[in-house]
DNA sequence: CAACTCTGCGCC
DNA sequence: AAAGGGCGCAGAGTTG
């Protein structure tokens, strides 16, 4: 049985259990669980109203609980520390002193690892079994069906789309729940005597789990200001497609067939290559026909592009608008805002991801290569009285793979500031093509030799090659020898990485962290390198960006990190030339991890619409 | 009903 | 032998 207090110790693992995800409506903690490291767990429950889902707090148990965490001789050791600090945060009571979290642990020891939930690592780790988990489940289960008959608040599924149990764990008794809520704790525990050890044991490693626990509060600060996006157009934007799709659905209809459901794969398939009889070009993985916007460009037919204009409205509200109205929450001054859920170590590769709602996959008509573009960023903008500052590394990747591989003609291209892309394709299909297109004011060889670049980049392999190149693979061999002839590093480099992989089982990225890859799937890797380097050059430039804000007391926060670019919002009156250009300076400084001087930062602007940017920010018009 | 896979598609 | 990388999201369809 658990104590009712918290065990005595100078490293304790702390979790909480929530009636939600999402702080920003409402969910609080009501369950809070500590173990230290002889294995003893204590907990504080809280009741919950069944009717409005807010914890009853009871003030004994938060002035035990302000004096343990304020303590700053106390390790706090958590999994996934920042849902749980946040959530302390929103009962009033501040976590100080050192975390530590098994979930940075976890991923910057083994990149690889299948999951890094948990309940999965302490099972594997420790021999913590998993039973107790689904123990609670089937009990909330059925505790939720006799609440819904009550008429109690029960969680409802949407929002973070995650089963609404884990969101109901209120409702079970503490016969069920104890062992649940301090199983976590006893698992964290454990988890980080492992863990410890392993980061002792690699002072490289470590490194980075510092860098990732140093970013936490960036990415905290940067989750809490969240992201403004304008109410009225998003409703005005759903009502638009919604138009749309009313128009495309009648004329499916009498087409097709009254029941006919376009966001079927398997409907659309039997219409396009039975009812219509369409060669069947492409095929999806597991080997069925495809009936993807590739397949549908091909087929020439009044009523397919029907089909395609009803799939993109379909996707422009399912997938951002309605995404985004759900998600948003209306702050002191009026606003809507965004409060998304950063990721910092969600890829394999160190980049961070982003959801609920993801802001890294927001529609863009002006750089989609889709023909019926969705645009999903007009509902964005900055607060009243601020300006985002839109900083991105102009050709990151090609700079990082010329920097790591040595490319001396890649560099020099690179220097004197030459379109290398442009070049290539020149080289590869002949000046001749190259001007006829730009005379007619396509860039269709540019385009193609920038993909086949990133397809190279990627592992693409001849077949797929010849099939993007529309030739024979002889043909696409012979194109391939040519670029490799211009940019020979290009091969040399991917041969190394790969040789690497298969070694080791392992690359660096140029500073020196490693990502695991399974030498079965060495051609991943070249990308591994550029795209986790990448994600170094990032993480170290918001840290430094994000303390310079700090030291300057400036009114300026990351609102946006998306791969290669941060969104920094800023008073207005406040970007001057010299602080545009610092934040420059602080992204381009890669601290000496690149051979290169510098990677280039270009600035953008925006001040009414995200979609409305304003590109090649010249610094010396501002103040 | 919840959890899973498959398909497709937006971004970098 | 075969493979274009990394994500999150939604709908359809299946499974238990």
């Amino acid at each position: 049985m658990p104590l009712d207090r918290i065990p005595k110790g100078k490293v304790i693992a702390c979790d909480t259990e929530t009636t939600g995800v999402y702080p920003w409506t409402g969910a609080r903690p009501f369950y809070f669980s500590f173990c230290n490291p002889e294995g003893e767990t204590g907990r504080f429950r809280w009741k919950v109203d069944p009717f409005t889902r807010k914890p009853i707090p009871i003030e004994a148990d938060i002035r035990q609980m302000k004096d343990f965490f304020e303590d700053e001789r106390i390790t706090k050791v958590f999994h996934v520390s920042k849902f749980d600090i946040r959530m302390l945060q929103f009962t009033g009571i501040e976590v100080r002193g050192r975390v530590e979290d098994t979930y940075f642990a976890a991923h910057t020891l083994r990149t690889n690892e299948m999951t890094h939930a948990l309940k999965p690592l302490a099972k594997k780790y420790v021999g913590f079994s998993d039973a107790d988990e689904k123990t609670l489940d089937k009990e909330v289960s059925r505790l939720r069906r006799k609440a819904k008959a009550k008429g109690w608040n029960i969680g409802q599924k949407g929002r973070d789309g995650k089963n609404p149990i884990k969101t109901d764990m209120w409702l079970a008794s503490d016969e069920f729940l104890d062992p649940y809520g301090c199983g976590d704790v006893e698992r964290t525990i454990l988890l980080w005597k492992v863990f410890e050890d392993a980061l002792n044991n690699d002072p490289a490693c470590r490194k980075f789990y510092e860098r990732e626990l140093r970013l936490q509060k960036v990415t905290m600060e940067m989750e809490a200001r969240g992201v403004r996006v304008k109410h009225e157009i998003i409703v005005k934007e759903i009502k638009n497609q919604n138009a749309e799709i009313e128009r495309c659905k009648k004329i499916l209809q009498k087409e097709i067939g009254q029941d006919f459901n376009s966001n079927s794969p398997l409907q659309v398939s039997a219409y396009i290559y039975k009812t219509l009889g369409m060669p069947v070009r492409h095929w999806t993985d597991s080997g069925q026909p495809s009936v993807d916007a590739k397949a549908l460009q091909e087929i020439d037919h009044p009523t397919v592009k029907v089909l395609r204009q009803h799939n993109s409205a379909e996707k422009a509200i399912s997938n951002f608008f309605q995404k985004y109205l759900d998600t948003a929450v209306l702050d002191e001054e009026g606003c809507w805002i965004l409060h998304p859920d950063f990721n910092q170590v969600g890829p394999a590769t160190g980049r961070y991801s982003c959801r609920n709602p993801n802001l890294q996959n927001a529609a863009n008509a002006l750089s989609t290569r889709s023909d019926i573009p969705i645009q999903a960023r007009t509902p964005f903008c900055p607060r009243p009285g601020y300006v985002w500052l839109s900083a991105d590394y102009s050709g990151e990747e090609i700079w990082i793979f010329a920097d790591g591989s040595n490319g001396d003609a890649m560099l020099r291209a690179l220097y004197d500031g030459r379109d290398l892309h442009s070049d290539a394709a020149r080289f590869i299909w002949g000046d001749e093509q190259v001007d006829r297109e730009k005379r007619e004011g396509r860039k269709t060889s540019r385009a193609k030799a920038k993909m086949f670049f990133f397809g190279i980049l990627y592992g693409m392999q001849e077949k797929s090659m010849a099939a993007f190149l529309d030739c024979p693979r002889s043909e696409a061999r012979a194109t391939l020898r040519r670029y490799y002839t211009l940019y020979p590093n290009v091969e040399t480099f991917m041969d190394f990485i790969q040789e690497t992989v298969r070694r080791q089982g392992f690359i660096q990225t140029a500073w020196g962290r490693k990502i695991f890859v399974d030498p079965d799937f060495a051609y991943k890797a070249t990308n591994y390198y550029v795209q986790g380097t990448g994600a170094d050059v990032i993480k170290d430039a918001m840290i430094r960006v994000n303390a310079w804000f700090k030291k300057e007391k400036l009114d300026a926060h990351i609102v946006m990190t998306i791969h290669d670019e941060l969104v920094v919002e800023i008073r207005k009156d406040l970007l001057t030339r010299a602080v545009a250009e610092k934040i420059r300076a602080l992204m381009e400084d890669h601290g000496g991890n690149l051979k290169i001087k510098k990677l280039p930062v270009e600035l953008a602007l925006v001040t009414k619409r995200w979609d409305q940017k304003e590109e090649h920010l010249d610094t010396s018009k501002l103040g």
